[in-house]
DNA sequence: AACCCAACTGACAGACCCTGTCAGTAGGCC
DNA sequence: GGCCTACTGACAGGGTCTGTCAGTTGGGTT
């Protein structure tokens, strides 16, 4: 357990990104030179991308490392919307390492998570300027997510109050606030709403198939000039 | 060295996010039940969320488990930005996960590599550069920013050409396309027009003044239900 | 309440891995 | 050639790890 402990301590020094000699390190670990040599052939062979070269020292190749760690579902989602942001709004640089992170952690993840994912990223669509936080947005996203009918009571900009009946399939942010498209059960159409004018959000629990000419794609159809 | 090379197995199957008895473990590992036992142990103090219950068996707390990987500083730098923007777009649940994930990489990090990204993910966010996937993308930008009339050749869905003076407003990014949301001069009416399918841009010079009932808030006003 | 299940804990001897010491090799730089 | 440092091999001793055995605990089922 102690050697365990100790492969753990070396890429923690290690990760300062600059040289470290066998010396120093058998000093600071206190154990002997030979025990440091052994450590990093142990770590090379656990993958580590730590390098030796005669009359120099040790370095990692890769400078930074990350620890074995764990997400949430929310933090991954956190992530993911996070990249989706960055692809959409950084330089190319930035963008492919958004896609390079997310692909690393996706392959990380376990069947099960990856698909509750499915998509998430996509169906958010935003502009980055101003912050906004709504109380029934974790909600939306949910039934989004789980296509579940979801049943809202919302004021339009005129101020009539009604219930609706909707199937939530997008969020959208305009740079001034959220929205949430969906088609309406209650009109019988597809309609926006902005989150902010969504006074109360209540799951029934029945969950809605994909059913055409109501789904994401039809919607966007609608939006090509005639 | 075959403890170390155990747990990391051990982590590995875990992974899946199921239920798993330590007589199980111990065949696959080869190893005694008692050696289970201690190695959960181990993982435990290691700071690993693993859970186990008298009469059911071991699982991981958190199902989803990154293991050590690599990260480049850009890589690094796209995961801040990225944490940045949904600190300033999304609800306070996906917030606080970004801040989070934040939290538990920055501590994963080296001292040097921290400060070079001190205060980079505000930077950013202040100066939306939009880069281009696109080509036309820039210009767009541009006459958005500079209020500049724009004259473009646009194919429709249904493969139709025309030759349109818009007003353009907004671009937005829908997960699968970029499009442009502006005043259509030529059809008197707001139009959204994915920039994939405009093929030629140009910008005549002259700008444009915000009139009432052609502006972005005016566009905004449609998305409420009646 | 008895019973099963499987996680835990403690003790202990033996096996095995790890470690330090010593000696020597190899590559780069002055 | 001399110095630096990473590397390798061998070997004995000590310490860690492991299996066996016995027993406890908590939750669920019958």
């Amino acid at each position: 357990m102690r050697r365990t402990d100790r492969l753990f301590d070396l890429i923690q020094v290690l990760r300062d990104g600059r040289l470290h000699k066998a010396s120093d390190l058998a000093d600071k670990m206190e154990v002997s030179v030979r025990t440091i040599y052994r450590d990093m052939d142990s770590l090379v062979a656990s993958g580590i991308p730590v390098e030796g070269e005669r009359g120099v020292g040790y370095i990692l190749r890769a400078p930074v490392f990350m620890p074995p760690m764990a997400l949430t579902q929310t933090e991954l989602e956190a992530l993911h919307l996070g990249a989706a942001l960055v692809r959409q709004t950084a330089d190319v640089e930035l963008q492919e390492a958004a896609t390079r992170v997310l692909t690393k952690i996706d392959q990380a993840m376990p069947e099960p998570m990856f698909r509750a994912l499915d998509g998430f990223g996509k169906e958010i669509f935003a502009a980055p300027e101003v912050a906004a936080s709504f109380q029934n947005m974790p909600v939306i996203r949910r039934a989004i997510r789980e296509q579940l009918t979801l049943l809202i009571d919302y004021t339009a900009l005129d101020g009539s109050h009604s219930r609706r009946c909707i199937r939530p399939l997008q969020m959208e942010y305009w740079g001034r606030a959220w929205t949430c498209t969906g088609w309406c059960e209650t009109r019988d159409d597809f309609r926006v709403f902005r989150v902010d004018r969504i006074n109360e959000t209540l799951i029934p629990g029945d969950r809605f198939a994909s059913e055409p000419g109501k789904t994401l794609m039809d919607y966007l159809k609608r939006f090509t000039p005639s």
